[in-house]
DNA sequence: TTTAGTACGTTATAATGTATCAATTGTGCT
DNA sequence: AGCACAATTGATACATTATAACGTACTAAA
């Protein structure tokens, strides 16, 4: 994400945050930005680190932890279920559409992929699904695999 | 899970050990056991738990993820991401002909509902799949939600 | 100015998972 | 039977991930 984007970005996550009747403190704000200017997904205790070198100041692993509960209620933040990791998205994402999304997440430079999915595509995808009248709240689905660039490389 | 089935399982699950050329032990069956007789997924911990109220013997936390990364690796059980816990199939069950697997995991009662996926299901699903180039190695989805019987009694 | 809510600090603890090395068990071989 | 070897397990320590509980500071509204 190049500085421009970045700086929009942050922008919008603010109003998003003053919508929500929530604040944009300077912590918020630079663990969002630690998660936008990484392109892999990132650990709490990843983050305070990061934080330490970024910063000059410090933040405890508990805040980072809080940090990243609202920035996930306000969905300017997911977490990956399969890696205990954590990765931020633009305000024009489709994550933060509040979308469903497909991680494609590779297991050998550890960069993610966002893919959208629509309530349809998922509708069609499980044929069975409606059968047994169960009623999702997933808002996310995660593949583990090799990205593109890997395979080049590998081959 | 009847106690016939359970039997003939245990049995099929022994062959499947044999012909990987690993031995199918007390614990290991055990294990086993504890998570077809379960209808809600457990943790490691709660395994070992088990294992002693059960037993009257028991099993160290260590060997109880050795054993439950072994059974993974022969495809009898499965670790559901969403909550860091395992839960068993069958030799007769999808999951253990190695087919894709939905799982729908209840908010509620906690019970998860196992559906069978194609690889051209989860194709369609995904539209822009096939663009990115990612070589997907995921053989399972989960979904959180609500199952039926839980939406009938919270009516 | 009191009060309520938000945010963060601090400490403790729970829950989950891995590394290492020694001891044991079982199996095949002689 | 006795031995060698690999697989399995025990035991301990440690690492990682996450939540609980309680206190303090700040802000904004009543």
């Amino acid at each position: 994400m190049n500085k421009q984007r970045l700086t929009s970005t942050l922008n919008k996550a603010k109003q998003v945050c003053l919508e929500h009747g929530r604040k944009f403190t300077v912590q918020r704000k630079q663990i969002l930005q630690i998660l936008l200017t990484t392109d892999v997904p990132l650990s709490a205790y990843e983050l305070a680190s990061c934080y330490k070198l970024r910063t000059s100041s410090s933040v405890s692993v508990m805040s980072v932890y809080r940090i990243l509960s609202f920035l996930e209620s306000v969905n300017l933040v997911r977490r990956l279920n399969s890696a205990n990791k954590y990765i931020a998205y633009g305000t024009d994402s489709e994550v933060f559409k509040r979308e469903i999304s497909l991680f494609l997440i590779c297991r050998h430079c550890q960069k993610v992929e966002t893919l959208a999915v629509s309530q349809s595509d998922v509708a069609k995808l499980f044929p069975h699904f409606a059968d047994v009248g169960f009623t999702s709240q997933t808002k996310q689905f995660e593949m583990m695999g090799v990205c593109s660039e890997c395979q080049a490389k590998l081959a």
